[in-house]
RNA sequence: GGUUCCUUGGAUGAGUGGCUUAGUCAGCGGUCUGCAAAACCGUGUACGGCGGUUCGAAUCCGCCAGGAACCUCCA
């Protein structure tokens, strides 16, 4: 088997083998979110493209740290008249401590992942738990000649960086297109260069969160904690750096010049970009309002959605796309991935119910290697998942009686389809809630009513055998009717 | 204005020179069923427009139209 995994990488804006810097170790860094609000569906998409990145590597055999930064301090906020930072304002908006915001957040954000599967990363570091690692990487690039001080703030020298490297390789700009386009920012008259950006901030004396430095009481410029984390838990160099797209600039271009300007070179050898998901063909974004957070599409609770979703059918949803396509937003496609997600489940359980037969009859042979074909080929989960359809249809098949299958066969099949379905693209089965006792009393009196429809179907009295099975399609229940008998589900 | 990219059937969404006019959802017809549901079978004119390259283009090139992201915090 040929598992060769191809990559897109952004900065050399092509697909590449993805060989490991140190084999199996495989070392991955995502930027994670700004806790400052709940999380919504833009959020899953990252979330949900790295972790299938992370499931599939750790998959094929490599030993992955993966670290996902948790963004606490530092991003200045564009409207404010001083340089406090998104945490610190709400913070006093809402009368709390920052750090208890921060930490509202994060529990917040946390569930919503394990709702949606998505697995733990290795770490997950704080930016103002590494203050003083961000402070060293602004030393050393002071150090170097590629940043200055000025009134207590160091900013980073974009222009004479630009003399020996190129400021701009990963988004494809040029240092003169950056300077005829940079609009008027706060502490502007500070710096020498309008596309200088802040490795360090002298905090107002309003701003709450401040730490002490060499240069000022302040705060770490906007793109430090990824540097100084990245290289602290994965080393100055590793494999993968991972983000939205609306980060390539200026975000991850200033990373990559820190890196250069601290130690000579770029940490990262591939980077990866998610696309965004749009809402009326916009993108879904905070600062646009026109976002839907997670918490409303699993309650249903926005007035755009016309019913509540699954974390599993969110999570197909947007597994459904390729992750550097832009996936629209709709109620239409939604529902559509809802029924197509209980389409494989269906068909996931209807395994159980096959017989081997001493023949196989239908295509199942390669679905294997198509799906690992398809994971190769740039993480290219709808290949995967219509491969799944595939295989769902020979199931059904099956169980229909139109087709048979070895027991050899249909080991594999549902070995296949369990590997894919659970351990790389991380869906599971939606758990009902509620416990146990209360579970099984209420399937128990489900059964006797599905009894007492057998008896009235017996004597055909299909009146009251209707008015069964509509009073509890009413309640959300459904009934099927198979050969082998009666079956429910809520 | 600059940089990067997109435009596929009713809705989504793969494909990137000929064996793929993927797949899902919806619609329509049929099989099954007491009737349904589910399942199965069948089913439509799709590749923004105009040129070019080629034996052959949805797929490559050029122009035009429309749209998006980034250039300001954003996944």
């Amino acid at each position: 088997m040929d598992n060769t995994l191809i990559i897109y990488n952004t900065l050399t804006r092509r697909k590449e083998r993805f060989e490991p810097l140190h084999a199996p170790h495989v070392g991955m860094y995502v930027c994670g979110p700004t806790v400052y609000g709940d999380a919504h569906l833009g959020h899953a998409r990252p979330a949900i493209t790295f972790d299938l990145l992370f499931r599939y590597l750790k998959h094929l055999g490599y030993k992955v740290r993966y670290v996902r930064n948790i963004t606490d301090v530092g991003h200045l906020e564009h409207d404010a008249d001083d340089g406090e930072d998104k945490i610190a304002k709400k913070a006093r908006l809402e009368q709390l401590e920052p750090m208890e915001v921060a930490q509202y957040y994060i529990n917040r954000y946390h569930k919503a992942m394990e709702e949606l599967n998505v697995l733990p990363p290795s770490i997950e570091p704080h930016a103002s738990g590494h203050i003083i690692e961000q402070i060293e990487l602004v030393k050393e690039i002071l150090d170097n000649g590629y940043a200055y001080e000025s009134k207590g703030s160091v900013y980073f020298d974009v222009a004479k960086y630009n003399k020996d490297h190129h400021y701009g390789k990963l988004s494809g700009r040029n240092l003169d297109d950056v300077l005829n386009t940079t609009r008027e920012l706060d502490g502007q008259d500070e710096k020498h260069n309008p596309a200088d950006f802040a490795l360090w901030k002298c905090a107002q004396p309003e701003h709450i969160m401040r730490w002490p430095s060499p240069w000022s009481n302040g705060f770490p410029g906007w793109h430090c904690e990824c540097t100084a984390m990245g290289r602290k838990y994965l080393g100055n160099h590793f494999d993968i750096h991972g983000g939205g797209m609306d980060l390539v600039f200026p975000h991850h271009e200033c990373e990559i010049a820190q890196s250069v300007a601290s130690q000579g070179d770029d940490m990262v050898k591939y980077w990866m970009h998610n696309n965004m998901i749009t809402i009326n063909g916009t993108k879904m974004g905070k600062s646009l309002g026109n976002f839907i957070t997670l918490d409303e599409f699993f309650n249903g609770t926005h007035k755009l959605l016309a019913q509540a979703y699954t974390p599993m059918t969110i999570r197909f949803f947007i597994l459904q796309a390729h992750y550097r396509s832009t996936v629209d937003f709709s109620n239409e496609a939604l529902q559509a991935a809802e029924k197509g997600l209980q389409r494989l489940t269906e068909a996931l359980a209807n395994i159980e119910k096959i017989t081997p037969a001493d023949k196989t009859t239908v295509e199942v042979a390669d679905l294997r290697s198509k799906c690992y074909d398809a994971m190769n080929d740039d993480l290219n989960s709808p290949i995967v998942i219509s491969n799944l359809f595939d295989a769902a249809k020979a199931i059904n098949n099956i169980v229909a009686g139109n087709a048979t299958i070895t027991a050899e066969d249909l080991a594999e099949l549902k070995d296949t389809m369990r590997t894919f379905m659970f351990d790389i693209l991380g869906l599971k089965e939606n758990v009902q809630s509620g416990n146990e006792g209360n579970n099984k009393a209420y399937a128990g009196a489900i059964d006797l009513l599905l009894e007492l429809r057998k008896q009235a179907k017996a004597n055909k009295d299909w009146a009251t055998a209707d008015k069964i099975r509509n009073d509890l399609t009413a309640l959300g229940f459904q009934i099927k009717d198979t050969k082998d008998g009666v079956e429910w589900k809520l």
